[in-house]
DNA sequence: TTCGTTGGCGTGCGATGTACGCCTACGACC
DNA sequence: GGTCGTAGGCGTACATCGCACGCCAACGAA
């Protein structure tokens, strides 16, 4: 049977992208610990095995979860603005994508590395940098700090949040042993998230600015 | 029994210390996949659940390895240098702790909000932010982003570093679909871990001389 | 000598990922 | 229109995981 590549016997009739999408309702619904072989067959409704035949594992499951969610993400490189503006925006777009589940967080930042999604975004990001005047090894360099403080962030707000109950804790120490740590996670308490990571992504993109000018 | 603490019928035989070095043996042998209740318990002679007895679950076995590898690091405020090259030194130590046991970097991303010795590693880095004038929104900022940009390395260099098959993947990629990316790829292959961290927080830094002379 | 406290062990349960073999629907071909 | 091979889907079964629970044994205090 030759050349026979559409209509198979029985055609599949689930796409990668429900998959995807029952797996994230499951998540949304339960919880990340929640994500099962068993639960997402359950909301497909499909029997356990049969799941397996449109992944190949929990590992492939939880790829295309990532990249679903990263797929949403506009990697047109903005039109408007200076440099460090457009990589604010494509920064933001990609922040702004994963707060829409924030559960993922984990699987977003284990397969990153795999996702097609991330790389447009990537190369989206390395255009701007490029036009900028980055080159060589300083637009390396310049990317995989962006992407650093990235995935720092996208942790830290799921895991740390400066407004949730690990500050909290911080900030009711007994003031003698860390004084200035209890302090600044009072102060941090006021902090938004949003605000904190548009703050700390200023200072990055002035560090920047400054290695462009001084290209050592 | 009132005031009887120590001399109790049968002392603890085990530390915490203990648990978590045999803990670390196994991962640094076998990988993290293989930190299990039981294989813990093997590495110190005991049945599996003899190792409830000093351990709550494995949520407090793994906060355990984290803390036990953070406690290694130097946090005594450096002396000498100004507060970038100090607050560097500071970094670089954190690093070179999590460097030792490269697999346990999970760990330490989940379970550094209740480590201790993260705890005086953020208060000695406050020290210095402090004293070099940070004050304030301005340090809660600083600190947080210098956390962010530590904690993504660290996940970067475990999965993905320049050096490894992801970037190699990258490189190899068809020149048409992701041009700057592939480019960007090949030079990045000659960047050490060591040295991609160091750059990336020099350009962090000056962005932190720039907020501080610009307190916006 | 007795007793209570505590270290440590063994069994067993529910949940997970998945290997493997089976049945069945259906398009392609004669 | 009958036949057949392919691929979708299911069910069973297993190794492994964390851990609840109850037991025994050792040993200091009385």
């Amino acid at each position: 049977m030759p050349y026979a590549v559409k209509a198979m016997p029985r055609p599949r009739s689930l796409s990668q992208a429900d998959v995807a999408v029952a797996a994230l309702a499951v998540i949304d619904r339960d919880g990340l610990a929640a994500l099962t072989m068993r639960s997402v067959a359950g909301e497909l409704g499909l029997a356990t095995m049969g799941l397996y035949r449109y992944v190949l594992g929990r590992e492939q499951l939880e790829q295309l979860v990532a990249d679903h969610v990263l797929a949403a993400v506009d990697t047109r490189v903005p039109a408007r603005g200076g440099w460090p503006a457009r990589v604010s925006t494509l920064a933001a777009r990609l922040r702004a994508a994963v707060a829409t589940h924030p559960e993922v967080v984990p699987l977003i930042v284990t397969h990153r590395a795999t996702c097609p999604a991330a790389r447009r975004w990537a190369e989206a990001t390395l255009e701007v940098l490029a036009a900028a005047g980055f080159a060589g090894m300083a637009r390396v360099i310049a990317l995989r700090a962006l992407l650093s403080y990235l995935i720092g962030s996208l942790q830290l707000d799921d895991r740390g949040s400066l407004t949730g109950p690990g500050t909290a804790a911080l900030a009711a120490l007994p003031a003698g042993e860390y004084p200035l740590l209890a302090e600044t996670a009072r102060l941090g308490q006021r902090v938004s998230p949003d605000e904190e990571f548009r703050r700390g992504l200023i200072v990055l993109l002035r560090g920047l600015e400054a290695a462009l000018s001084t290209p050592d």
